[in-house]
DNA sequence: GTCTATAGAAGGATAGAC
DNA sequence: GTCTATCCTTCTATAGAC
């Protein structure tokens, strides 16, 4: 059985990702979390914002450790990555479009209202940057590119969930799928060695 | 001088920008539009929704028409959508991390809460899509490839506003702009033609 | 049809009983 | 330290004066 601040902490983050920070109110926590509506300011004295910032920093490292174990899981990143598309689009059309990134909505919504929230979705958003770029790295790419890689399948990623979550498909997500393959491909492809986009080529 | 209405929409719109959906207030809208509260329900009877869904519309196709006024204006269409990315780069630098994309936020924050402003985010987004597709197919792109194309530009914007808003840089809306560049320009490489990635070929 | 006042519900936060 | 009751503000929405 988890402990009262785990239950909130849990019930914060599922409502997060449905209604959003704004949108989730204190007393619809407690309520999902069958806790007592003291304990909210008991465990977090600093109310909404603090419990938010510490479901915002929870949530992002749980994320990344799931999308690590996926990535790692593959014959190589080339797969890796694919199966994080692919992984990602099967969870939505099971959660019925509701499991998506844990914090974009929130990371929007306070970009430019709430300085402290803004800055620790930034970080966690770092922190993904960090180990896609040490994983692109380990794949023998350089430091510089990497980090652009890993900051564009974020993107694509992201850009996937919003796009497939508003028309409830995943075919965006798809695309992105299949666009971050090849980008990841591309720059895994070692240098001096041609790269043939095309099937046959010339010259 | 807009009228009452005109100037509801265009203060609802900024402040859906900055504070999103549930974190705008019908009251802070009249304020800073310098309307009666009585008005918003005068011409939109149907609340705050009614009044979201108008915005979301309209918001959705004025930054289209933006975008597209760009991209049109480039040389060629590789041209063009380097130019929006570096274009919403410097507008995100100068209007403080504010001015990106006006409904994304609403859209994440909708998308399993509110079905009829859902399908207006969806709507929309299926406008963008279906414009960027036309103008790649204009450009030599089969039908397929080029709808996959839009869906992955558009989601590296997307991606680029949510990483570079959190993090109050540009570098990562810089990097989604380098690589929607580049597969724009692998995708209009005429087929059979062979694409060299690397300066120097080999082979 | 422009504007004010207020209703009724929900928001975050606090005090204090036990 | 667990839980309840309540405060004050803000929200959407409506009624009705002018």
């Amino acid at each position: 059985m988890a402990t009262t601040k785990e239950r909130i902490l849990d019930t914060t983050a599922e409502l997060f990702r449905r209604y959003g920070y704004t949108g989730t109110g204190l007393k619809q926590v407690v309520a999902d979390a069958a806790a007592p509506f003291g304990s909210v300011y008991h465990f977090f004295p600093g109310g909404k914002a603090q419990l938010g910032e510490e479901v915002i920093r929870r949530s992002g490292a749980m994320y990344l450790d799931l999308v690590l174990a996926v990535l790692d899981g593959g014959a190589d990143v080339v797969a890796g990555v694919g199966d994080v598309f692919s992984g990602a689009a099967a969870v939505l059309r099971e959660t019925d479009y509701v499991d998506a990134c844990p914090i974009a909505t929130i990371a929007l919504e306070v970009a430019s209202s709430n300085e402290v929230l803004r800055v620790a979705t930034a970080e966690v958003f770092d922190t993904w940057v960090a180990a896609a770029t040490d994983r692109f790295e380990r794949a023998g790419i350089a430091a510089a590119p990497a980090r652009a890689l890993a900051l564009t399948v974020i993107e694509l990623l992201e850009g996937g969930f919003l796009l497939s979550r508003a028309a409830r498909t995943t075919e965006a997500l798809d695309a992105a799928g299949a666009a971050a393959v090849a980008l990841v491909r591309l720059a895994v492809t070692p240098p001096g060695q041609a790269t043939r986009v095309t099937p046959r080529g010339a010259t």
